[in-house]
RNA sequence: GGGCCGAUAGCUCAAUUGGCAGAGCAGCUGACUCUUAAUCAGCGGGUUGGGAGUUCGAUCCUCCCUCGGCCCA
């Protein structure tokens, strides 16, 4: 094999750690080797291998001692003369093997040509080292993939954020709590899909390419699918395809997938996000919100074994009842103000004047009136929403497709949940009149018009599922990036993604 | 979009007032058959993110750009 020119390896950079193993990597093609090595077949999981020994101790050791054919990456290696250390990694798990020179062929060439980062298989019997460590002795050893690249420091890993990101599979042989969170995340999922499936809801997938995106306030990524000319969207929310799945006749339904949203980068948002939305007809907001407490409860004691979890700088109790309190009072309460001045525009400005807070520009499509009482909102009881807190009664004004309240009709049946101060699920009660849904629509289509971007379009065939009939029905949505966030303590949404969203690469 | 901070060897980090760019790990050579961040002796390794400017002289000061982090919108 010619070595690759400068030309072919492109961005590929070449230090001298990788000039070195590349030679390596040669002569062990030159004994007949292949440093590309063929499957290795029934090996056995490291972490397998340790529990089946736990209760082993060096006294309590059969005869013959038990074998094993394991696995893995050499993360670390301690060389002597005529024998060495090594600890494989796999799955995240460690384990010491022993290679000894009476007892490997070809011990000399391993010795001399296997570097920290290769991976390997090897089969040899168990013992415990003089200091108690279990080990592997080796009697048999395969190259299965030569590492011509170094890895990072063995002690303090990588730490460049940056780094970790762009280069997840270095990050994950490095850091083991990264590997972690990962596993943890995937736990999470899974347990959230059996919790569903117990109560009574029917996993099922909808377009996340749509002609019309709608279904929440979001600018959407646009596509063009060839052989069909048209113009596709990629989803900002199932919501409206889930919903004709009601009207339909399934009466409980969820979905687990992405969304999409074509807005900026931050430690709680990433494009594209990972959504649970689910709707069950007959229910109310209230049942939901009863669940969505007994979801997070339960989770809580799955992942940490008991309800107070830890969070940044706070614990976070995830008992049930969480708190409840409402959107319009709880401003009216901070700031004195009384409920016929909820929506008093002059009022508002005047009261957020005397407090010094900035005075929101009226934009477009958005009620002047509702930006006013979210600066009050944000301003005021957002840092106290640390606890676990359902907000309800939201104006109909920033609830476009939630049904109003039959005990005031400004207000919406609806509920926000804030956690840590981070908002993780929305829930309401539907809006099933498609006269009125139809008008909501229209009056999108205005603020599209006049200038807001995240208005979507009406989706008429939406309209017309529910001129069939849409039962009385509640839906929420769960941002699960944010939910596991919470359960693993990583206060970024990229640490709790494999492969954020970054600019490229200069 | 704005503010603040950061980018130096493969990795983790230093570098005094602007004066020869260093250490640990990793690598290479040698010793070592129970180490575990192995140890001991020796050696090599840099476009200081990119570009421009000031200066006798720039990792350091100024400006522009790229990428990232945190906070704000």
């Amino acid at each position: 094999m010619d070595p690759l020119t400068p030309a072919e390896t492109g961005p590929l950079d070449q230090s001298e750690h990788e000039r070195v193993r590349r030679a390596k990597r040669d002569q062990i093609l030159m004994r007949g080797i292949d440093p590309y090595g063929a499957p290795f077949p029934d090996r056995e999981p490291i972490a397998h291998l340790r529990e089946r020994t736990e209760g082993l101790s060096p006294e309590s050791l059969p005869d013959p001692p038990p074998s094993a054919r394991i696995a893995g990456r050499i993360v670390l290696m301690r060389r002597f003369g005529k024998a060495f250390f090594a600890t494989l990694q796999d799955e995240g798990e460690r384990f010491q093997i022993y290679v000894k020179a009476d007892l490997l062929k070809d011990y000399a060439i391993w010795a001399e040509l296997l570097d920290l980062g290769d991976i390997v298989g090897v089969e040899g019997t168990f013992f415990f080292t003089k200091t108690g460590e279990p080990t592997l002795q080796i009697a048999s050893l395969t190259i299965l993939a030569k590492s011509v690249r170094p890895l990072p420091d063995k002690w303090h890993g990588l730490s460049d954020t940056e780094a970790r990101y762009r280069q997840r599979y270095v990050d994950l042989i490095a850091t083991p709590d990264t590997h972690r969170v990962f596993i943890t995340r995937s736990l999470i999922v899974r347990f959230i899909r059996n919790f569903m499936d117990k109560e009574g809801f029917l996993e099922v997938e909808t377009p996340m390419m749509q002609p019309t995106p709608g279904g929440a306030l979001a600018r959407p990524f646009a596509t063009h699918h060839n052989a069909l000319d048209i113009e596709l969207f990629l989803r900002i929310a199932p919501e409206l395809y889930l919903k004709r799945l009601i009207v339909g006749g399934m009466t409980r339904v969820y979905e687990i997938n992405r969304n999409f949203r074509n807005e900026g980068v931050s430690t709680r948002h990433n494009p594209e996000f990972t959504m649970m939305e689910f709707y069950a007809a007959y229910a109310s907001y209230e049942e939901l919100m009863a669940l969505t407490e007994r979801l997070f409860s339960d989770l809580a004691q799955k992942i940490h074994g008991k309800t107070r979890i830890p969070f940044g700088d706070h614990e976070i109790d995830l008992s049930p009842p969480f708190r409840r309190i409402s959107y319009l009072d709880s401003i009216g309460q901070a700031f004195g103000l009384a409920p016929e001045d909820y929506f008093n525009d002059g009022r508002l400005i005047a009261l957020l004047q005397s407090k010094g807070i900035p005075v929101p520009e009226p934009r477009p499509g958005k009620p002047h009136v509702a930006l006013l009482l979210n600066a009050l909102f944000e301003e005021a009881i957002e840092p106290e929403l640390t606890q676990p807190t359902f907000v309800t009664g939201y104006p109909k004004a920033i609830s476009p497709l939630a049904r109003s309240s039959e005990h005031d009709p400004e207000v919406t049946d609806r509920f926000e949940l804030f956690i840590a101060g981070i908002e993780v699920a929305n829930g309401f009660n539907e809006l099933n009149d498609p006269d009125e849904q139809l008008r909501r629509f229209l009056a999108q289509q205005e603020s599209r018009q006049s200038g807001d971007l995240e208005a979507p379009p009406p989706d008429y065939d939406y309209v017309r599922a529910l001129e069939y009939g849409l039962p009385p029905t509640a839906g929420e949505g769960i941002g699960i990036d944010r939910l596991v966030m919470l359960l693993t303590n990583q206060t970024s949404i990229r640490d709790v993604l494999l492969f954020p969203l970054l600019r490229p690469d200069a």
